[in-house]
DNA sequence: GATGGTATGTAATATCATTACACTTGTGTC
DNA sequence: GACACAAGTGTAATGATATTACATACCATC
């Protein structure tokens, strides 16, 4: 399995890459990336948690880009519908999509301790085929685990 | 992997076996159904489907039971912690469960047109297991699948 | 420059959930 | 029996998450 999000890496190059990665999509699919919603995946880049939607439409507010819930909701619905970012069910709140564009179902590692989110790829594809044979036509997969990440574990080094 | 939910059965015996399990559970291991909690948990099994706490308390109202939400929450929150019912992530609403008292992390099989909610076993451990190698301690599984039951596919017998 | 589609601004409201505190009831102890 | 304590319940208030509805702006095309 493959999973990202809790390594040390490069936060700059990791959000640039992202970001990059999102224009390059939406603009093969004529898909406007309007500043509002450009903010809100950066927003969302910026941390390897789930934030809120009024977390966000806060830090939209005090920049002057719209203050009511509406406008974040309207930008999280276009970031995740097209594959930019995730829901996180038990949490009410959203993650940047650590492999944008790509259609995917991820399972999501949440942490309690420090509420970050990693998504572990290759779960649920095992899991759909098994669910089909029983006759359940599965259309969106919601995988969450919520735990402990390696740093956060006692004993860690901290 | 087994599955309960969608298939056709006697959902009289289905309620009076669960209710016996609970009430042998708790008897077993000094918790107390008491008349709301018992109420709440008739309410949730009488249906397979998912319950949102507001619509429970509309009925326990109704029966002179409790008014304010905490009433319903209280309930909700002693059947879940003690296995009775399952929290649906992905609808914020609550499901009786169809193994109660055993300690297992099942699927939720969710059907978007008749809202019919089914448990299907086996899945979580694998997953978990699959997601330690990588360093992350899970404590707690949501495993949801939405899509359509056998019944609600265009061209099921209906 | 009229039309239609997409996006945004804003007020109001709906839905889900918790906090805080008072009260009751049952149990064990003195 | 008086008391302390724990568990459960009643209720008001509030907080957190999300949607509806409608007006407005922008932009591409004809």
């Amino acid at each position: 399995m493959s999973q990202l999000g809790f390594e040390d890496h490069d936060h700059a190059t990791c959000i640039h890459q992202s970001l990059h990665d999102v224009e390059a999509h939406c603009a093969a699919n004529r898909l406007q990336l309007t500043p509002v919603r450009r903010r809100v995946l950066e927003i969302l880049l910026k941390e390897h948690r789930a934030v809120g939607a009024y977390e966000i439409l806060d830090v939209l507010r005090g920049e002057g880009m719209g203050s009511q819930p509406p406008v974040a909701y309207r930008a999280l619905d276009f970031l995740v519908s097209n594959g930019f970012a995730h829901k996180i069910e038990k949490l009410n709140a959203f993650v940047a999509c650590a492999h944008p564009g790509e259609d995917h179902a991820p399972a999501f590692l949440i942490c309690r301790d420090c509420n970050g989110v990693a998504e572990a790829e290759g779960t649920a594809k095992a899991l759909n085929e098994s669910v089909a044979r029983s006759g359940f036509e599965v259309e969106h997969t919601v995988i969450e685990l919520e735990g402990l990440c390696p740093k956060c574990q006692p004993g860690a080094i901290a």
